[in-house]
RNA sequence: GCUCCCAUGGUCAAGAGGUUCAAGACACCGCCCUCUCACGGCGGUAACAGGGGUUCGAAUCCCCUUGGGAGUACCA
């Protein structure tokens, strides 16, 4: 059996979509599981869209999540270049060769033509090349060509017949030759089109099995046309259904695109992303859903593969974040929150470490925690109508009693410290003879202003330290005067 | 328009003719836990797109319809 070798072929026009990512993963994960080799190549062919820096950040993310090649433009090896725009000569080489055995030719048509073609040939979409230079004389050809007229090198795609393939996914396919376009294979300023380099490189560098997305498809038979042309043995397929977003609910710039950069910045972890992304459109044979990429390179298997297009859940990513949040190291999940605990303006002596062992559980993305603990940091504006909560039974005038009570107990407190304010909260308590939310939520109220808090009343306040608790404690006091009833 | 592909709950999906009057997960709902929320525990709602075949038997095979995706560029 031959080696297994795959490669990971993304055009440097953007950031690495989360679809991007997903094809990256599993072409790497099924040169991992059958000990071949993972390759990257850079496919620039289209100069017009390159994006400065892109390439720079594909690597960045690879390496990030883990994914990295044995063989690329950054780190070379024995099938170089490995970026499509420094193999030009090559692909004229072999563009010329094609023409040579009767699988090309020479197409002297100009756009203005071309233009034509599709203005009067219809409806959009149904353009398709008239074969105009399709059997030029050869004298005409070359004649042409010294005079050094822009020419471009044209497919010569059966007029009958079919072409079949096999896909390792999608099966046995066959179209009618007739449906294929004579597409252009070398443009006008000497650069391929995908439709020449992909079989050129995938044939140099032996790539096998050829992994890529289902939009390749419906071309493939042109470049296994390509390929029997050449007389070179056609490589396995396997074509990867995509990744589609909720129809109709485009994800705004304010939920970031759906890009992996994206994601993580917005406190998404990247063992999460990499994870929830390698289970959109592929299942393992048992239920399992937390993989590693060590455990993905054992267990992936492309019988997993599903066929349909997989819709983006951003909720079960969530889901899946959340979960990797609280099975973090505490310490990690610190060290990850702490920006963000700036960002929310808590203060600097304020037990930090405590707060994350708060949030930790209650946290899905990083980026939440602000809003989450900003009430540490300012007490918010709040109304006395969040002193009454019908469940704790608490009232504004019951909660006006008993806020007063724990503010003489706690007012009395040497030491100011978890283990003491629950103290001294269950002795009033157990003095009074009440249920402990009738104290606890006016308490947790004062504390933090708000109706949904991570922690209870006792860490608040702990947090908070004695001063600024006291100072709450006494506003909320104030709120519940003003709020009036009966004394 | 034409060509190719796909089709199990809102979403990801298991299921490769009979042990499935269809797993599991997210989301949703309810209960428990509880000083709020979250976590955790328990339970629930919810699907084989429709119609024809084939077969003793179909979510599983075939056809049609419908729906969805892709291609139809001197983009990949």
């Amino acid at each position: 059996m031959n080696e297994v070798r795959t490669r990971f072929a993304p055009s440097p026009t953007g950031y690495l979509h989360i679809g991007g990512l997903r094809t990256a993963l599993y072409t790497y994960l099924i040169a991992r599981k059958n000990h071949g080799t993972f390759i990257l190549r850079i496919e620039d062919t289209d100069q017009d869209r390159f994006v400065e820096g892109a390439v720079e950040l594909i690597y960045h993310t690879l390496k990030l999540v883990g994914i990295e090649h044995d063989e690329g433009p950054d780190i070379g090896g024995p099938y170089g270049p490995y970026v499509q725009s420094e193999r030009k000569p090559v692909y004229q080489k072999y563009a010329k060769k094609l023409v040579d055995l009767g699988g090309a030719y020479y197409c002297f048509c100009t756009e203005e033509r071309l233009n034509h073609l599709r203005e009067t040939g219809g409806h959009h979409g149904t353009f398709r090349y008239d074969g105009h230079c399709r059997n030029l004389p050869r004298e005409e050809v070359e004649r042409r060509l010294q005079a050094g007229e822009p020419y471009v090198i044209r497919q010569k795609v059966p007029k009958t017949g079919t072409t079949t393939f096999q896909d390792e996914l999608f099966g046995t396919i066959t179209v009618e030759n007739s449906t294929l376009d004579d597409g252009i294979l070398l443009k006008s300023n000497g650069m391929p089109t995908y439709n020449l380099a992909n079989v050129v490189d995938d044939h140099l560098m032996k790539i096998n099995p050829v992994v890529r997305g289902s939009e390749y498809l419906s071309s493939t038979p042109k470049y296994n046309l390509l390929y029997e042309t050449f007389g070179w043995e056609i490589p396995r397929y396997i074509h990867l259904s995509p990744v589609m977003r909720e129809p109709g609910k485009k994800l705004s710039k304010r939920d970031g695109d759906a890009s992996f950069e994206d994601f993580y910045k917005q406190g998404f972890l990247k063992e999460a992303i990499l994870n929830y992304v390698a289970l959109l459109g592929w299942s393992p044979n048992d239920n399992r859903e937390f993989f590693t990429l060590k455990e993905l390179e054992e267990v992936f298997d492309i019988r997993g593969l599903s066929k349909s297009p997989a819709i983006f859940d951003i909720n079960k990513l969530r889901w899946m974040n959340g979960e990797y949040i609280k099975k973090q190291d505490p310490e990690e999940f610190h060290e990850m929150a702490l920006p963000w605990y700036k960002k929310a303006g808590l203060p600097e002596n304020m037990d930090l470490r405590r707060v994350s062992s708060l949030v930790q559980s209650r946290t899905e993305v990083l980026n939440e925690i602000p809003a989450m603990i900003s009430f540490l940091a300012e007490l918010p504006e709040y109304d006395a109508a969040l002193f009454i909560h019908k469940r704790s039974k608490t009232t504004v005038e019951n909660s006006r009693e008993n806020l007063a009570k724990a503010i003489q107990v706690l007012d009395k407190l040497p030491d100011w410290t978890e283990g003491n304010i629950q103290q001294a909260l269950n002795d009033l308590i157990a003095s009074l003879g009440l249920k402990n939310s009738l104290v606890f939520w006016p308490v947790r109220i004062a504390a933090s202003g708000q109706k949904v808090t991570p922690g209870g009343a006792v860490e608040i306040l702990g947090l908070l330290g004695k001063q600024e608790s006291m100072r709450r404690l006494r506003i909320g006091l104030e709120k519940l005067k003003a709020a009036g009833g009966p004394e």
